[in-house]
DNA sequence: TATGACACGTGAAAC
DNA sequence: TGTTTCACGTGTCAT
């Protein structure tokens, strides 16, 4: 724990470093030489699939931001760690990430597919490992949705402790009790005060 | 075997929706036949570590929520999916989740050790099991704190549209922005309040 | 049927 | 050393 990081303690407004420079990198695995090795013809459109988080490929709506305000953190998208990327290269068919018992065998088509129906190459298991691609990219775009949403939370919250995220949501509910408890308390002192001097209705000011 | 689970729907904290009823249940594969049948002796340890979230083991820190204020949102600590559990089951060995291509045979020791020294039955394998499921356990508790935290954070905004997670921050952001222009024209307001009136300083009320 | 949200386990990395 | 945080891919459920 203790995690120093580099604990920045950036004021809102001004340019936000774009939290602890977590993991940042780009595996040299990706784009090797064990990607296509063995695979049949359809890893492009893993490609492409992957591809769109970088906007290389579609020009999509990677920076999702336009939900709740106009500007909030600026563009602090990064690129992920592609640890092995399980998908397109060495074991094409699903290895589903624990024993399951193997008793729901729907699927399971034969591995190393593409190539053996000569004709079609757009068979069950082709459209299985697409739309997989398609649900990878989906899920990575959710947590990128989330983590900008956390940062702009944590950019709004003075006095940061910890860079965790469950810290950052911690501060920023204590903040939020306290900002509560301040208004509440400015709001009957200004009560009081108006109270005290029944003539002239207070200015208004802003609205 | 289509293991349907039970979705046993707990509610978590009685006053405030409980969010969601998101997955909220229990596989009546855990705790199956099929976990104690071939593994030979050790699986007692990972019972017990991955009982740990359930408090029947150890005393533990579960519901760590005591670092922010006293009483937030209550215990809402749930029980969550566990969907084929994947460690001290059938599998006794690691299936990495991905055909890591298996370039470092580090471990990868003969499955189902355990009794087969007799003596000692703590080698690289089963320790290395050990620890494993100690992170399991410690990746869970966290997620669990995490999620608490937005749940406090949930229960401190008034105006909540959806239930996401990412949804939860952006409108505590928006309300966290709101609150601070509010602060921030009632501080002004009653500054002009009391500069119209420059005698008897104002009583501070609750120092 | 397809998509979104979620919890999970897991390797890597920072402490 | 071990612990903790993180992003990832994946299966499942609900919309």
């Amino acid at each position: 724990m203790e995690h120093h990081h580099l604990l920045l303690q950036l004021s809102p407004p001004p340019p936000p470093p774009p939290l602890p420079a977590v993991h940042l990198m780009m595996s040299p695995s990706f784009f090797d030489a064990g990607v296509f090795a063995d695979v049949g013809g359809d890893w492009m459109e893993d490609l492409m699939h992957l591809g769109e988080l970088f906007g290389v490929g579609v020009g999509g709506d990677d920076d999702d931001n336009g939900g709740v305000d106009g500007r909030v953190g600026g563009g602090d998208d990064r690129m992920q760690e592609w640890q092995n990327n399980c998908e397109g290269g060495g074991s094409p068919d699903h290895q589903p990430s624990c024993g399951d018992g193997d008793g729901d065998g729907d699927g399971d088509v034969s591995p190393r597919d593409g190539e053996l129906g000569d004709g079609d190459g757009d068979n069950s298991a082709t459209r299985k490992r697409r739309d997989r691609s398609k649900t990878i990219v989906s899920e990575r775009k959710r947590r990128v949705r989330m983590k900008e949403k956390l940062y702009e939370l944590r950019a709004l919250v003075p006095n940061i402790t910890k860079m965790d995220k469950a810290s950052i949501i911690a501060d920023a509910v204590v903040y939020v009790k306290d900002l509560q408890a301040h208004a509440r308390k400015l709001k009957e002192e200004v009560a009081a005060l108006e109270e005290a001097r029944p003539i002239r209705p207070p200015p208004p000011s802003a609205a």
